[in-house]
DNA sequence: TGTATCTGTTCTACAAATATGACAGATTTC
DNA sequence: GAAATCTGTCATATTTGTAGAACAGATACA
C-alpha cells in the first residue's frame, strides 16, 4: 500500500526546477562571486530544457538580486550581501544588528480576541476553544521586512497592555512590565513554505523557504502566558551559537558558549 | 528602475499555490485534526480556481498523509504524526529519540578529494583551492531518510580515518579518535529548499522546507578542522532549546537551560 | 577591425495546466 | 427509501508553459 512514490506533488514546472538547481549551485560555490555563468544556450542544454525555460529562471534570479545580467555577455553572479541582516544568538535571545546605524521598527497587521485554535491551545495547555488574544505583526530592518509574527495570549493577561504598545515591545516585556514574572521558555526551530500571505507581507515569492519558530513562554508557576510562532527571511536574518567541547577525556561533551563573540 | 515588481518567479502554478494554503490551514488549526474539508466544489470556489486544481492540491495533501480522501463523504483532516522522529536539544548537540527501541544508521552516498569550493574555504579559512576531503551523508531513522550532510575537512586532517567509519561514527568523533582535539564549533541555523538531488535522496518532493545546519568546528589552536552544511527534513527532526529568565529585576535576561529534559 | 559569442526579441509548434460542464456512484441526512 | 451532497471520472475548450529556430544588436577578444 506503500508503493513507490509517484510524483503528483505540484512541483512548479520547468523554469522552477532550473531556478533551484542554479540558486542552489550559486550558493555553494559551484559558480563563485563574479563567475560568468554559462551560456543560455549551454544551460539550455546542461539541463535538457529549451532556452526560454533557462530565461526564465535567470530573470527569476536576476530579480532575487543573485545574479546580473548582461547583453551581450553574459550573467555574472553578485555577491551575496551577507553584510546585512540581523543575527540572533540563540543562546541569549538577543539579536545582534551587524552595523548599529540600523533600526527595527514594527507593523501591526492584525488585531483580535477570540477562541484558540488547536495546536496553540495545546501547546499553552488551555481547553479548546479558550479566550485569547492573537496579534499578528511584520519587523522590519530599515524599512524591509524580515520577520512575520504570531502571537497568542490569554484573554486576561493581555488586558494588561495595549494595542500600539505592540508596535514598539516585546511581547514578554510587555506582560513583565504588567506583573508577569516571566520565568523561562521553550522553544523549537524548523523550517517552512511561504504561504501566498505571509509571502506578501514579508515581500518575497510565494513558496521561499522561511526559518520557523516557535516559543512558549511560561511563568513562575509554571503556566504558558505566549505562543510566538515567528517565521524569518533566510536572507535577512539567522540564528547563531557557538559551543565549547569541554570535560575530563572520557566525558567529554558539547556546552553552550554564553554571550561569546568570537564564538569558538 | 525598481517598480511594482512583477511576478515573474516561477511560482508553481495555481494547483501548488492551493496545496501551499491548505497545508498552512491545516497546520495552523483553521481546519484541525478529524475536522472535514469544505467540498470540492466549495473549495474551488473559495480560490476561484477549478475544481481540477483543487483536487491535484487535495491530492498532493493526501500523499503527504494530512488528508484522507473519503468517497461520496469528504476529505478528513488526520492527526500529525508528532510522535515521531528525531529531536536535537541544540545546547548540547544530542538528540534524542523519541522512542528508544529506534535506531538512526547512516548511508554514504559520495567520497571524493579536491579543491574545497568558495563558501566552505572562506568559513575555514583556507586558501581558495586548498586540497579537502568531501563526504556526503544520509542519516535514516529507521530506514527513512531525515538528513542530508556535507563534510568538507582538509585534506591532511581527513587522512586519520576510513572512508568505512563514516558510516557509523559522528565525524568529529573520528578527528578526535585521530588525536585532533575538538575544541569548539560555531553554528548557524537557517531554511532553505530542496534541490533535485536532496530532494531524491531524503525521499521529499522538490521544492520542499527543510533546515539547513551550518556547524564550523576548530580545534584548541583554534584552527578549522571540519566544515558541516546538513539538511533535516522539518517533518522528522527538530532543533529544541529551553532557556530560563534570569538575573535580578532590573538585569533580567535570558539564559540556556543546559541538559533540561521537562525545560522551563 | 573582424570574428566569435552572447543576450534580447520574435515567431511557430507542441505539451501541459486549467476552466467548464456533465454524469455515475458513494455517502450522509432526514 | 428519497433527497441532498459529495467524490470519481470523463470530455472539451482555453490558457499557459515549453521547444525549437531564426535574427538583430551588444560584447569580448584576437
Amino acid at each position: 500500500m506503500n508503493g513507490p512514490v509517484q510524483n503528483l506533488q505540484p512541483e512548479g514546472g520547468k523554469s522552477r526546477r532550473v531556478y533551484l538547481l542554479l540558486l542552489d549551485e550559486i550558493s555553494n560555490g559551484t559558480y563563485p562571486e563574479g563567475a560568468l555563468l554559462p551560456g543560455e544556450q549551454r544551460l539550455a542544454q546542461m539541463y535538457s530544457v529549451s532556452r526560454v525555460t533557462v530565461r526564465r529562471a535567470l530573470d527569476a534570479l536576476a530579480r532575487d538580486g543573485r545574479i546580473e545580467k548582461r547583453t551581450g555577455a553574459g550573467s555574472v553572479v553578485l555577491p551575496a550581501r551577507r553584510d546585512t541582516g540581523v543575527t540572533a544568538d540563540l543562546t541569549t535571545l538577543i539579536p545582534q544588528l551587524e552595523e548599529m546605524h540600523r533600526r527595527t521598527t514594527a507593523r501591526l497587521l492584525s488585531f483580535s480576541y477570540g477562541p484558540a485554535p488547536g495546536p496553540v491551545a495545546q501547546a499553552l495547555g488551555l481547553e479548546p476553544g479558550a479566550e485569547v488574544q492573537m496579534a499578528q505583526r511584520v519587523r522590519l530592518l530599515d524599512g524591509g521586512p524580515f520577520s512575520h509574527l504570531t502571537t497568542h495570549v490569554p484573554a486576561d493577561l493581555a488586558s494588561r497592555y495595549s494595542e500600539s504598545d505592540l508596535a514598539t515591545t516585546p511581547l514578554f516585556r510587555l506582560l513583565e512590565r504588567g506583573g508577569v514574572t516571566v520565568a523561562g521558555a521553550r522553544q523549537w526551530v524548523s523550517a517552512t513554505l511561504a504561504t501566498p500571505e505571509v509571502a506578501r507581507s514579508l515581500d518575497i515569492s510565494e513558496g521561499s523557504a522561511l526559518i520557523s519558530l516557535i516559543r512558549v513562554v511560561r511563568d513562575a508557576e509554571g503556566r504558558a502566558i505566549e505562543h510566538l510562532a515567528a517565521l524569518y527571511r533566510p536572507d535577512l536574518y539567522r540564528f547563531e551559537m557557538s559551543l565549547a567541547r569541554v570535560g575530563a577525556e572520557d566525558a567529554r561533551h558539547w556546552s553552550p558558549v554564553i554571550g561569546a563573540e568570537g564564538g569558538a
